[in-house]
Order: C-alpha cells, then sequence, then structure tokens
DNA sequence: CGGAGATAGGCGAACGTTCGCTCAAGGGAC
DNA sequence: GTCCCTTGAGCGAACGTTCGCCTATCTCCG
C-alpha cells in the first residue's frame, strides 16, 4: 500500500561499504576505475535493495532532464496519435522520456502548457498542434527557452519544422481524379486558418490547372476535420455544383463524412462522385467503398522530428528548411480508378519551399 | 538559438536584495510573512529575469514530482486516446503533469516502460495497456513501488481498477438485436486473451439467454480489433453460418470492417444483417449506415481514473471494487431498430463484481 | 522603563546525484 | 633503495529548491 521508499546510493554505499560516489560510479557513471570485486559488491548490493536512481537528482546536477515535451492538438485524431507514439518511442530508444500536454481544442492554453513543460525542464519540445501555429507568444517561448521542433509553421522562424509535403498531397490527389477524366472536382477541406488546410488546397489547385480546369470557389467547401462536419460541407457542395463528379476530402475521417452524405444524396461512389481521401489511416481500406488516399507518414514524420530535436539538443547544426517527408497515393475503389496502382510524389527530402508545407 | 539559461531563485533574491530563502517563500511558498514592498520587489526582479521555478529542484526536496506516469497500450485506437487526452488534462488542473510511455504491440517492453516511469520518480501510474493484465512482473512494480490505478485486470490485484461495465456492453447490444427479433446473431470480437473481449462476450451470452436462444460457437468469431481483421473474421462468420441476420462488433473500428465484409458478400445493412458496434466513436454516426453502438464514457473514465489516482497519492482511503461508469446503447440505422433511442445501462455506478470489468 | 508578543527576514540543512580532485598503496624501472 | 606511475577509492562541492528554526526590530502594555 505505502509506496516503498527508494534506496538511495548512500544505502546501497553502506551495504556494499564503499562511500556513495564509488557506488555513483559503478551505478550510473560509465567508464570508471574500480576492481571487480568491489563492483561486485556494489551490484550485489544495489540488486538486493532494488536500487533505483534518482534520475530527479541527476536531472538537478546535471541540468538535463532527459525528457522531451510534446504539445499536442487533438491526440484523439488518429494522425497525430500516429506521430506521438511514434515518436515517444523514438526517444525512449534514446533515453528520452516524453511528457505530452493536450491543448484545448482552441488552443487557448498554449502558453499554459509551454510554460508547464518548461517548469519541468525538458530539454525540447515538439509541438504538434496547428492551432498555434499564429501563436506568437507560444513561438517566443520556443524560441528563448528551449530548443524544439516543430510539425507547423511558427510565427517568426527559429524553429525548425518536420512534416509531411502538403502541397504536393493535394496535388497527388486531384491530378489523379483529372486523369480519371473528372473536370468538375470540388474539395471538402480542413478549416481555411490552417496553413496545412492552404497548402493542400493550392495543391489541388496546381493539379486543376495542370489539367487545364479553372479552380472555383463553388467546389471548395470548408470543414472542421470532423466526419460531421465534413458531411455537412459536402450537402452544401452538392447544393452549390449539383455537376460535381469527383470530391478530394482533406482527411479521411472526414471522408467518413462525405460518403455518407453522398450516400443520403443518392450519389453513388465511385460510379456517380469518385472520392479520394488522404491520411491513408488503417480503416480507409475497409471503407465503403474501399477509400482511395494520400498516405501521410505520420509514423516517420514522429521519428524524424525527434532525432531532428535531440540533434539540436546536442548542439549539432541543422537544416533550416522544413523537412518534407513525401506523400504516395493509395489508389483504391472509391475513386473508381484501377486499384492497387500507386503514384509516389515525385521529389526527395528535404523540400525547400516555405509554402510547400 | 542556444536555450537561454534559466535564472534562479538566488539571482532573483540578488536583484531583489533578499535572501533567496526569502524569495522562495514569496514565489513558491504559500502564506509567508513578508512585507508588501519586499514581496513586490521580489516579483519585479522574477518578472525582470523571467523566472521560471526549477520544479526539479522542489521535486527532489520534497519527494513529489507532481506528475503521472501513463503507460499506453494502443494509443492510436481512437478511445485510448480519448481516455489519455481527458486524464492528462484533468492531471493538469490538478497541478500535475503526465509521463507517457507506449508499449510496442505485443506489450513486451511493459516492465521496461515503467522502470523509466518509476527512475523518473512518478508519483503514480496509470495503467491503460491491456496487454499487461496478464504481466505479473509489471503488477508487482506497481503494487510494490507506487501508487496506481488500472483499465484493467492486474494480476494478484492490489491495484484500483477503474473502468467501464463491460459486461453490460456486450449485453445491452445484444439484447437490443434480439428485441429487434434476431434469432441468429453473430459476434465478432477482439482478442480472446483479452477480459475485456470474455466480459463483453459474456454479455453478449447473458442477452441471449434472456432471449431464450443458445449461444453457439459457431457464431462468434475473434478478430484483433483491426477492421481488417474484422472484415476477415465477418467472412468467416458468413461462411460458417449463412443465416446469420445481425451482429454485434466489439469496436467501431473493427465495425468498418464488417460493414465492408457485408457488403462484399452483397448483403444489405440492416435489411438483410443488422449490425451493433461498441465505443461510438465520432465517426459512428456517419458510417453507412449509421452505426449503432453502445458508448463508452472513455473520457469521463480518463478523468475519473486521475481522480482516485490522486486521491491514493495522497494517501486517502479509495474503494477497492473495481469503479464501472455506465454505458449506453445509441440506437442508429445499421440495426433497423428505431433510431434515436437510447437504452441506458440500468445500475448505477460502482459495479461490485469482479467479473464486470 | 522593562518585557512580552508580533512581525520581517536570515540562515543552515537536506534532498540524491555527478564531477573532479586528492590520496594511499602497490609495482616496476633505474 | 628511491622515484614515479598506475590503480583503486574517498571526499568536498555543487545543482536549486523547501523547511524549520533563529534573530533582530518594532509595538504595545503595565
Amino acid at each position: 500500500m505505502a509506496a516503498g521508499r527508494y534506496a538511495s546510493l548512500k544505502e546501497v554505499a553502506a551495504r556494499a561499504g564503499v562511500s556513495f560516489q564509488t557506488a555513483s560510479k559503478v551505478l550510473n557513471g560509465g567508464r570508471v576505475r574500480v576492481s571487480a570485486q568491489t563492483a561486485d559488491r556494489i551490484l550485489a548490493a544495489a540488486r538486493e535493495l532494488g536500487y533505483s536512481p534518482n534520475t530527479i537528482a541527476r536531472s538537478l546536477v546535471q541540468r538535463s532532464t532527459c525528457t522531451l515535451g510534446l504539445v499536442a492538438g487533438d491526440m484523439t485524431d488518429g494522425a497525430l496519435a500516429q506521430f506521438a507514439v511514434a515518436a515517444e518511442q523514438e526517444a525512449r530508444r534514446n533515453g528520452h522520456a516524453v511528457l505530452v500536454g493536450n491543448l484545448d481544442p482552441a488552443g487557448d492554453d498554449g502558453a499554459e502548457v509551454v510554460r508547464m513543460l518548461l517548469e519541468r525542464r525538458v530539454d525540447g519540445v515538439i509541438a504538434a498542434a496547428p492551432q498555434l501555429e499564429e501563436d506568437a507568444q507560444v513561438a517566443e517561448m520556443l524560441r528563448r527557452h528551449v530548443p524544439a521542433v516543430s510539425l507547423h509553421h511558427v510565427p517568426g522562424g527559429g524553429v525548425p519544422v518536420v512534416g509531411s509535403n502538403h502541397r504536393e498531397t493535394g496535388r497527388l490527389a486531384t491530378a489523379h481524379l483529372a486523369g480519371l477524366g473528372h473536370r468538375r472536382i470540388g474539395t471538402v477541406t480542413g478549416p481555411f486558418r490552417r496553413r496545412v488546410v492552404r497548402s493542400r488546397l493550392r495543391g489541388h489547385e496546381d493539379a486543376l490547372r495542370e489539367a487545364g480546369l479553372e479552380p472555383s470557389e463553388d467546389l471548395v467547401a470548408e470543414a472542421d476535420w470532423t466526419s460531421g462536419g465534413a458531411a455537412h460541407a459536402a450537402r452544401l457542395l452538392l447544393d452549390r455544383e449539383r455537376a460535381v463528379s469527383a470530391v478530394f476530402v482533406h482527411s479521411d475521417t472526414m471522408a467518413i463524412g462525405v460518403l455518407s452524405a453522398l450516400a443520403a444524396a443518392g450519389r453513388r461512389v465511385p460510379d456517380d462522385v469518385a472520392v479520394v481521401g488522404c491520411d491513408d489511416m488503417p480503416f480507409a481500406e475497409f471503407l465503403t467503398p474501399a477509400l482511395t488516399s494520400v498516405r501521410v507518414p505520420f509514423g516517420e514524420t514522429g521519428e524524424q522530428a525527434v532525432r531532428l530535436l535531440l540533434r539540436r539538443i546536442q548542439e549539432e547544426p541543422v537544416p533550416t528548411e522544413p523537412l518534407l517527408l513525401p506523400v504516395e497515393l493509395v489508389v483504391r475503389a472509391s475513386c473508381g480508378g484501377r486499384p492497387g496502382t500507386r503514384a509516389e510524389s515525385a521529389p526527395a527530402i528535404p523540400f525547400h519551399r516555405e509554402e510547400d508545407k
């Protein structure tokens, strides 16, 4: 019941008959000059007492907690969860723990969350909360006080960005639809105030123009990343433009809502309307019909973010341009194309243009 | 670039012309006897230097980190993510941070993750990883070293359990299907080795018997919580028992796979086969057809888990029986019932029978 | 005018480490 | 037999707090 007290170095040392500093060298220090005998005695004593190093004390003297902070936007979104899990595991492989702060949906508590992390003296911060991409106060805190990396834009810069190629994501999806002969291609987007949304929209328009089509506001419907919001937006889109024959949706979760709205409107997918999502969540393949989607490497992004952050913490030089991982189109039944084919985004990492991210 | 060093109490005190202990009292201590003048000077100095208390040092002397550890199974599962976010926010409201460790899918690194948390001297641990429900080593670590609460069974007990009423979940879903007149009711489950699965299955069988039906192994298909696994299991189920007219699926994510398999087999939902899921994920309402589901209060569970853990940390007495939150059936189109109605699980919290959880 | 009590603030110790310096003993080379 | 070097281990200091106790000054009362 009462949590057993932890044995300290002093207790271990006493039991082994050495000074606690010597015990420290054996148990936690690296290379030291101690006789094998003494070392064995110390190790035995530690084992018997169940010694567990107190990293708090260690942090104090070493001025490093081996802990990273993760500022998370909406973790219930599968995409961010994939990122976060991969990031934590990569951090742990490198001896670091991860302290998580989940923002409220509006992101109003960004400064509070970052302050919490700073007071706990995290060695670095990963910002993964698009709600904060225009938050100058948080940006300033990250710039001034702690090494950081971000999944999204940080006002004023100074924080390396890791992510995927959002513009290419939009381009890939819509180019595929255009390539199938669609002329009236709509899109259901996330909130316009998010840069990721504007980037994907730009890619979407790139693809339209490449196909000789003119972007039209009537074919764009803004939603809020939820299935419900997307269903509503899709209804608006169908009302405005009955001739729409294809839709690019900014996330697979929203695609669920779009499919729902199309079914309710009596449009068959893909016969009447083709649909392409993005993220390529695990469930996408099992929607009805199976959803064509642009795969975004969230897990790999999480690992890269941690690696970059650890390098920054070591004060190694890090690239200043955003590191954008490539995305790939996974074709399935929902667009009426030939399922099974994949189109990878051409360029390798890293990308260099700010407007891509 | 170089992370600015943090100002210490000594520096603040020097600037304000007081001893650092006095500064400590004003800045971090509670009620102290200090003149308003002095306090102002200290506060001003702290503001000017951007003082941020070093909670590491505080933790060392107070022997409390105000940090909780969360051992997470599969965070990419929306249900656990809801739990984790609510738990973290509740912890933060109470001045605690949350350190997360994500298990590998097999859960083989449970002891390693818990050790990492213990070395960081978390004040308590929340176990939310069904992979560990038979892990005696982890159970022993939790029991001996730190206050803990668990979302699942812990071998040997001694760790309070918080969760929802899984047996009732199964009962509610299947009773609804039976009430609609179905006689051949199948179920696609999670892995049998998970207690939650066996509990839900027991509830399912309860409902069958209450309706005068005899449970049959042929109507049970085991899956792995994924859409793909569920699709496969559903195909097996249809092969074994072509007469099945209703299916209870152990999660909404798996229900996606079941709907997919039914569509592929040419069975219409709900006309040919009725489907009920559980979890009531946000997307459930927007599947085609809208999915009837048993709502499980993951967020509330997370909050309760944290409250219980904090009480345990304060050494307040906590109930020894599992705290099981009620679930409710949300009826939608997929079962062919009358959408919009809800059936709440009758009993209030807490439940007392071990086999319920 | 003396003493008690309140008020403001200082001071030493402790928390559990790491780090670098010191010191004793032993061994080999001359 | 002396000197030096290596090896093994001890020791003090520091990291930035909190906590309890101590002290100096002031106020008020008899």
